[in-house]
DNA sequence: TTGTTTGCAAAGCATTTGCAGAGCA
DNA sequence: TGCTCTGCAAATGCTTTGCAAACAA
């Protein structure tokens, strides 16, 4: 996650305002680290503390932050988009999504960096990103199968 | 792909009727096996022959095929949903997504299935699918880039 | 015949856009 | 000050739903 400095720098590296409707967005993604928040999600939180923010603000807030990579938009199948701050590094994670509580988990992992090698000998295609999402039942829910 | 009198008779299992609107829709996915088609790609091939049906219906009879695990429901993140028929066996294939021309590449490959005994084991997490897409830049996008 | 299915139109949701006023730099 | 940004409301685009008529079995 980038420090609070150096993304206001990549803001206004980019002649983008630095308003409070901004950072206050900003400053719900650091509080909210392992979350993934949808639009709505950013919305219910940041009227609390700013009650006459607009639902529209957050998501051109949010449009910004993920072409500046900031956030990257992600998007586990449930009719709306989630978002989290990037990893700097290459370190992927992926989702593992569980089909009964929905809930959402993280797991670490480098190795579909050769699978990508491998799809670029065979087929030429040049990858630049990538997402895995995997449906399954969680340790819990497994447990608790009714 | 399934044959025709076996998608009928898995519909006629779960009391499902064989109706001329659901043939025809059916029909469409054998005519264009290697396409990935959105409710509303079938909407305009099927109006052709079936000028009175209702995009309504397709909705419908798409539902029901996905929830027979006749047509897979895919989301390549364009804002609509897409179906190709299920792969019977186990053998997985992945989406290139053109970043550019937009167009969609298939890849045959089984590697991922190491990796689910790997999250299984590390995570407890019980997987029975999975989504995996690939963004970048297709061969001949690659050649003309401007 | 009888419960499904259909077509139509309206509703639902997440997201986007137009616009006039507010506010950052 | 000048141009970006904001909030509001309306519009958009995909998908779902309510309902009465049509239809498969």
């Amino acid at each position: 996650m980038p420090y609070l400095e150096e993304i206001k720098t990549r803001l206004k590296a980019k002649d983008y305002k630095i308003t409070p409707q901004r950072k206050v967005i900003i400053k719900t993604f650091a509080d909210n680290m392992e979350k993934h928040l949808s639009a709505e999600d950013v919305y219910q939180i940041v009227k609390d503390t700013n009650p006459e923010i607009g639902l529209a603000t957050v998501y051109r807030t949010l449009d910004i932050l993920a072409e500046l990579q900031i956030l990257k938009k992600i998007d586990f199948g449930d009719g709306r988009y989630r978002y989290e701050f990037c990893n700097e590094d290459d370190h992927h994670h992926h989702h593992l999504i569980c089909l009964k509580c929905e809930r959402v988990f993280e797991f670490e992992d480098d190795l579909l960096e050769s699978l990508e090698a491998i799809i670029n000998k065979k087929s030429g295609f040049k990858i630049v990103d990538h997402q895995l999402k995997f449906y399954g039942y969680c340790s819990e829910c497994q447990k608790s199968k009714e």
